[in-house]
DNA sequence: TATTGACCTTCCAGTCACTGGAATGAGCAT
DNA sequence: ATGCTCATTCCAGTGACTGGAAGGTCAATA
């Protein structure tokens, strides 16, 4: 499979591609005779997990975190399920805040129930919920 | 208010506020004889809601929108109502996809369940859940 | 009153994570 | 052989910060 369809099957643009091998996110694909980039099923499944750890707020670093974890067969058993739970951790947090914005979104298209001619109050109690400690 | 306890209070650097302003994703506040910047209350708020948001892959452009759905005072409460409920949409297909990536990683933390010397399978199946389209 | 130290100001340069574009080569169809 | 589409590298630009220099403000303290 070459880079143009692993673009398209994992939503990550080609450059990108080519930008996370350099960086060392993904590891270098084989390369075909004429030095073309080849790949398989499985790098497109890295990449989409990659695209969307990455459209979900976490960093170039976490995502090597994360990866790690599937990819390290040195590390004991115990220490990558204690890591996982971890990240586990942080994806509930996101839930939460996720789910405090919705409710914050809800409550605005609330008191928009009419038509026309809006008293929207201007967010009032817009940043509630979880506390922004450093989000 | 200066700038100072607002980024303490808000979570989000001094430094970045003053960009925020100069991007003209906040207001200009007010400034004090001397020139320091005065913040009330409500720009603490602001400041945590666009942190948060940032934080979950918003990009400054959504931040943006959503600000203006709060502080649109021309715009139709039905119009402000729809956008309000697609953003809302959006959200909960981010909740989606942290649900997933926590079921993945849930899986491979009951893999390793035991102790020591894994044999952790390298990603099988790791890009399940929602499919990662344009995300 | 002078100085110290923690705050603030602007401005410019650097970083991270892409993203676009130029110049060139590969592979297949007409 | 001539296109056409895809690939390659490399270098430059953008978006969203982030760090640092050079200097002003303000309350406290010697």
């Amino acid at each position: 499979m070459q880079i143009g369809l692993v673009a398209e099957r994992s939503g990550v643009p080609a450059k990108t591609i080519r930008y996370y091998e350099e960086i060392g996110l993904v590891a270098k694909p084989v390369r075909t005779d004429s030095g073309y980039r080849s790949y398989d099923k499985q790098d497109v499944d890295i990449l989409r997990f990659v695209s969307r750890a990455r459209s979900l707020g976490f960093s170039i670093k976490d995502v090597r975190n994360l990866l790690a974890l599937f990819e390290d067969r040195e590390r004991a058993s115990a220490d990558v399920k204690k890591i996982a739970l971890e990240h586990v951790g942080e994806i509930e947090q996101k839930m939460a805040e996720l789910a405090s914005m919705r409710q914050t979104l809800l409550h605005l298209a609330d008191k928009c129930h009419g038509d026309e001619r809006p008293e929207c109050p201007i967010l009032d109690g817009l940043a509630q919920g979880p506390i922004g400690r450093d989000a």
